[in-house]
DNA sequence: TATAAATAGGATAAATTTATCCGAAATTAA
DNA sequence: TTAATTTCGGATAAATTTATCCTATTTATA
């Protein structure tokens, strides 16, 4: 479904975010043994997040990752799925035609409709807040 | 969503399935052609398709591939994504964790649930005989 | 039986995704 | 100002997916 980049992007921020709250920075290492991810792979994602504005880095010493309060309560799942994987995953056509829509659909393209919006309505709706307090409150897990 | 390998075996089938209606096997260079796909690549996934008896194939002079009348009817979409994709699409954990499930869910478990029960259910519940039809009456596309 | 027409399958190449390595740049603090 | 710490970014490698090529095998028919 996601790309591995994106799977590791979500449970970074979805880290990142419950450290935050507990205002910790955190460091590429701590982040990719916590979401047990390879950690110089993951330090390009979380680049790419930074340039995409969901996260904060902070150089030098004593620096690290972080995001702001409003951040996490306000940034939705398709945010980072966007930033790391683009739209295609629920713009593209299922069976990869060039022209899909209502005047010229694939054999799928109704058949997925209501699959893909249902989706990016869950993307859409999903912050990192809820995401990071499951988390916290132990009901989910980042990783094994 | 899908691999670019599953993409060509669902539309070959379905043009497969059109010719076969009509007594008429197909080369996987027709194939190729009408699906817009790379046609060595094509042989390979008809290759599957056949191993996993979805297609018939027939070789030597005026050979090609064909499907049995009732196997139209009979083949759903899953079958065709499971021969060559496997069954990770709906089964395995959205994040990429070894074990997801309801007693160690992944952050987006359950918010995934549904979306892939719903997926399951169209691919489970499709068949390759009404992907045709809509092909034949103009109604759907199968390139471009 | 020889020939032509097809699929089958192995080897290999290209492209993309995933992953690693290392030095540059920035920042804090002694 | 120097040293230590940390992110940034470029180069490169490994793995996987996608794609091509060539030969073997099978089959119909002249």
């Amino acid at each position: 479904m996601f790309s591995k980049a994106c799977e590791y992007g979500i449970k970074a921020a979805i880290f990142i975010a419950i450290n935050s709250s507990e205002h910790r920075r955190v460091s590429p290492k701590e982040i990719s043994e916590e979401i047990d991810s390879p950690q110089a792979f993951t330090a390009k994602i979380l680049q790419d997040l930074v340039r995409n504005d969901i996260v904060k880095s902070v150089r030098g010493a004593h620096g690290g990752f972080e995001i702001d309060k409003d951040k996490i309560a306000t940034t939705k799942l398709s945010q980072i799925v966007f930033a790391i994987d683009g739209d295609n995953i629920y713009k593209g056509c299922g069976l990869g035609l060039h022209t899909c829509d209502e005047n010229h659909p694939c054999p799928v393209h109704d058949k997925f409709k209501a699959i893909r919006e249902e989706l990016r309505d869950m993307l859409e709706n999903t912050s990192l807040e809820q995401l990071a307090l499951d988390i916290k409150s132990g009901v989910s897990f980042l990783k094994i």
